[in-house]
DNA sequence: CCCTGAACCTGACCGC
DNA sequence: TGCGGTCAGGTTCAGG
């Protein structure tokens, strides 16, 4: 999936085609996803969309009553067409809009959700545990440090850990341990102060510089018009079984947490 | 509380 | 060409 860079890339591209856009009517072809779709969004025809918004991987869309939550799984994207165009495979969701334009929801695994939620969707159960944004001013060396300190278990997984921060998945996990020069599966507990605030510096620079790139496509991901995302060529260590760029040993893979981890064995220790 | 592994689902790819 | 096995960007949930 989509990890916060693809769902903010996603968002960027979606929010101008429906700010303050009214919707005509919700077409539904499959409502099997990670939950069931509830019937109330087949009938949110009339409603305005306020504000697009964003809670790690999740995307929020504020309406002028109640809010959907969408979740792009592993394989979901979604993108504006103009509306009465023929729908892809696994297209299963299609918001028409007064503008003409179509928000259309992709997932051919189904690990997605659309829901809905009539109060403040910060406050549903599954965001309300959720750690502080990567990219915002409470994820710093002091709270990272202190996670890290009572851990045992790899820092990958702390980094992948929602709880913890939000937004890093599999591949910007890997990505920026190799950046900080840390081993994924150095234990958290056993990382010293000075290098979890080069992690912290890494973690939010990877995600920085994917946004910029419009996200990381392997497979499913496109961007809100179409277009792939292009930051996968500035991968460093993910999918790579080649040699490290900067020092050229080979890359090596390992397991963590039923994922799998990649890294430099001379850059990162 | 912390940690691990199974489960959800489809499609791409590889070796035979 | 077909078949079976493996793997894939996430996250919840059960259980130790």
């Amino acid at each position: 999936m989509p990890e916060l860079p693809e769902v903010e890339t996603t968002r960027r591209g979606i929010e101008p085609h429906i700010t303050d856009q009214r919707i005509e009517d919700v077409i539904l072809r499959q409502t099997r996803l990670r939950w069931p779709i509830s019937d109330e969004v087949a009938t949110l025809g009339g409603r305005r969309v306020v504000e697009l918004g964003r809670r790690g991987k999740y995307i929020l869309m504020r309406l002028d009553r109640g809010h959907l939550i969408w979740h792009l799984g592993m394989s979901g994207s979604m993108r504006m067409q103009p509306a009465g165009s023929p729908a892809a495979a696994h297209e299963h969701v299609e918001i028409l809009f007064g503008n003409g334009q179509a928000l259309k929801y992709r997932d051919p695994r189904r690990f997605g959700a659309l829901l809905y939620c009539a109060e403040d969707p910060l406050s549903h159960r599954l965001l309300r545990s959720l750690g502080p944004e990567p990219l915002g001013d409470d994820f710093d060396t002091d709270y990272l440090y202190h996670q890290c300190r009572q851990r045992s278990t790899a820092i990958k997984n702390v980094l992948m850990n929602s709880q913890v921060v939000v937004g890093v998945g599999n591949i910007y996990a890997s990505e920026a341990l190799y950046r900080a020069g840390i081993r994924p599966a150095r234990a958290a507990r056993r990382i010293s102060r000075a290098r979890v605030a080069l992690l912290v510096d890494a973690v939010r620079a990877t995600l920085g510089e994917a946004i910029d790139h419009g996200g990381t496509t392997l497979q499913d991901f496109v961007q809100a018009d179409g277009k792939p995302g292009y930051f996968r060529h500035e991968l460093q260590v993910y999918g790579n079984r080649e040699n490290c760029n900067s020092c050229g040993s080979p890359i090596r893979q390992i397991q963590l947490g039923q994922r799998a981890s990649y890294y430099c064995p001379r850059c990162q220790t």
